[in-house]
DNA sequence: AAAGATTGAGTTCTCAATCTTC
DNA sequence: GAAGATTGAGAACTCAATCTTT
């Protein structure tokens, strides 16, 4: 372990030169990925990797259709990121939204046919990348193990955000990963 | 291998279950990852990532001054995306841009007393929270296969950009990784 | 007051166009 | 024309403030 006086005194555990090399490989490898990714779905099917991720989810449930905290939920994303993105799809025809009857606080966000289009023109082409530009080259130990990995970091930042408001941390434990692929 | 039939008659290789698992787990732990890293820090210390990390390349060079080009090279960033973030960080007396005299097209970048200062208050705060989200709870194998992973991935996304301009896909080989802690 | 959702402002990122110097 | 760099426009994200309904 290595430890390293700072100006203020105090004393810093910095990372291993291990630790370093796979933290930055890390940050450059999800980089490079979702750069590549993006520009492939933008060219192939004029969809962003955000939009491609709403049309997934919504295209998931039954009908198209779901409430708008669900969604945000489901993805994990802020209530006004959603709301923000699901205005630029709106504008573009991918969903429509619509009031809720039993809560008239709520919304619900529906697939139009433009969007389920979309979303199903887009897939294909978008999967054989993940696999061509990551699982192809990794072996099945390698897959698991990325999985343990990504779950080991997840349980720990969850666990540290406990009492914490809205969506910065989650309000919601018990929910499927975000569908991106 | 699964495959399925869509309807335009395409035959699709898409991810076995364990692909897909690892595949949003890995991005949903990214996602919260960077999420709290960036919180802390601007709470901490003012600072972005972005920020951070253009401080970070910069304290790492002698006199903290190099040319635009090779901080851009450094980081992997396009040109532009360089060019903005140095507008702010300059505005905000991070650094100063100065002009290169051999050749007259070229900027230098300096880090100025304040962004030296700021990069090392900022930097112990935020190993301290890579530590306590990844790396503690990662036993030293799994911090190599982190390693090995993003390798490869990284080696399979730059042998696929070969002819390709500018930034996307990278016009430099041989740098050491982008500088994130 | 709390829950569901939207809005506006400010930061960041990408793409294409531009400008100057080589 | 190519290289080094900047600019402007638009998309995406965060934060705080707001609005309506419960």
């Amino acid at each position: 372990m290595i430890h390293v006086m700072t100006e203020s005194g105090t004393d810093v555990r910095w990372l291993d030169d291990d630790q370093q090399r796979a933290w930055r490989a890390f940050l450059e490898m999800h980089a490079k990925l979702t750069a590549q990714l993006n520009r492939e779905m933008q060219a192939a099917s004029g969809l962003s990797m955000p939009d491609f991720t709403v049309l997934v989810s919504l295209s998931e449930h039954p009908g198209g259709r779901m409430r708008a905290l669900e969604l945000a939920r489901d993805l994990r994303w802020e209530k006004s990121r959603l709301s923000h993105q699901l205005s630029r799809m709106q504008q573009r025809g991918l969903i429509e939204r619509s009031h809720c009857d039993e809560d008239r606080r709520g919304a619900f966000v529906e697939l139009t046919a433009q969007g389920r289009a979309a979303v199903e023109g887009a897939a294909p082409p978008h999967v054989e990348a993940v696999r061509r530009y990551l699982f192809d080259a990794l072996q099945p130990a390698q897959v698991a193990m990325l999985e343990t990995i990504s779950r080991t970091a997840i349980a720990s930042l969850d666990s540290e955000c406990d009492g914490k408001g809205d969506s910065a941390c989650q309000d919601t434990a018990e929910l499927d990963p975000s569908p991106c692929a």
